[in-house]
DNA sequence: CTGTGGTAACTTACCCGAGAGTCATATAGG
DNA sequence: CCTATATGACTCTCGGGTAAGTTACCACAG
């Protein structure tokens, strides 16, 4: 008659990990650093906290770690698209496709990288700056690409524009974490359908 | 001989509470509303914690009180530019300097309505959601009629849109934030070149 | 032009709950 | 029987919120 619930349950420390990570990262992606608690990821893992701090050493690490993969899955994925031959608009849609088909099913893992409740000092930032350098270099390439097309080439200008895509992926990602049912299909098709709207349609009409 | 600081410094509640608020503003808009703490807001203005509470309540209260003078100030700018003659992408632009214009010296404010660390219910819901719906409901006025020029009146599609313009704002006002340098007259000209070199030179060069 | 009492403007010193982080201990499996 | 996997039950700090008082200004009686 056990008296405790202590004691190994049989799970290896790598499963074991992977499990934490996803639920963290769903609840760090969804309430953000600072609003979410060790012992309520620790309770809907099914485990305990202590486990969490042998494993990861501090809610910092554990975030972390999230970053990390989360990150990596990105910024892998727009490195992915960089290396086609795409150029210009036609290169923007491409990557927002992709970031669509692989943030699918976890669309709260955008967020990571922009959490502003984390901390930014640390090793959290050592992480952070890693990943958004990697997707950031490769914004400012594509916008440099497409500025150039219009005779632009002010640094700052450019910053701008940057700064602009990037706030327009993340809004389009906001949308549709709030529109659930939309598929990454259709919003492949909605983004195309828009850009060309814009771009075409609308400059040819009117100005 | 004093022994305590205590008994009033001949301030009147009016004037005292338009200077706490400028503080706390400026406090939750650089760190946000959970990594905020009322002390040191109270040590920034002079003033002791107990004071803040007198006057405003609590923590929210505090905040609400912050948001409801940003909000409307952004929110009013937002509708005096829209009561004009502009239409499509000219909207857009005259909208943007007109923030640029009544948030030159305040940038932070911008913050106040997208705090994600504000908690989403009681009276800072209220407040947030009278504001934003004033502004939303703009936008979203705004891109009906641009994309209606093209063509476009798919309610997701237009719903989508406005999402990412708001995105683009709000992303223009956190670079702009970052360059402190800028002034809002060089934001205006910067925005108003880019929206033409991307909806006029690039679309006729390439496509 | 003086008391004097009422009130608005203030503060010091505290309470208390939430949540990060730790320690001592338990037990299943090789 | 040893060690990796696990936990119940703590400690401690931070910060929101409060209780109880202190002092300056002001209106008005004398």
């Amino acid at each position: 008659m056990a008296r405790t619930n202590a004691g190994t349950k049989g799970v290896p420390r790598a499963e074991r990990e992977q499990q934490i990570l996803a639920v963290a990262s769903l609840a760090f992606g969804t309430d953000g650093f600072a609003a979410t608690n060790l012992a309520d990821v620790a309770a809907e893992a099914g485990i305990s906290k202590p486990l969490i701090y042998n494993y990861f050493g501090s809610k910092e690490g554990l975030f972390a770690a999230c970053l990390d993969e989360a990150g990596d899955l990105m910024a892998g994925e727009i490195e992915r698209i960089a290396r086609g031959d795409a150029v210009g608009i036609e290169r923007g849609i491409r990557t927002l496709d992709g970031m669509f088909a692989v943030l699918d099913e976890q669309r709260h893992l955008w967020r990571l990288l922009h959490d502003r409740t984390a901390p930014s000092t640390g090793a959290i930032a050592d992480v952070v700056s890693h990943h958004t350098e990697r997707i950031d270099k490769l914004a400012h390439e594509g916008v440099t690409e497409l500025l150039a097309l219009a005779g632009d080439t002010d640094e700052r200008d450019i910053s701008v524009m940057t700064a602009a895509w990037l706030g327009i992926v993340d809004s389009l990602m906001d949308w549709w974490v709030a529109h659930p049912d939309e598929t990454a299909t259709q919003m492949n098709e909605r983004v195309t359908r828009l850009f060309t709207a814009l771009l075409v349609d609308i400059v040819r009409g009117d100005a």
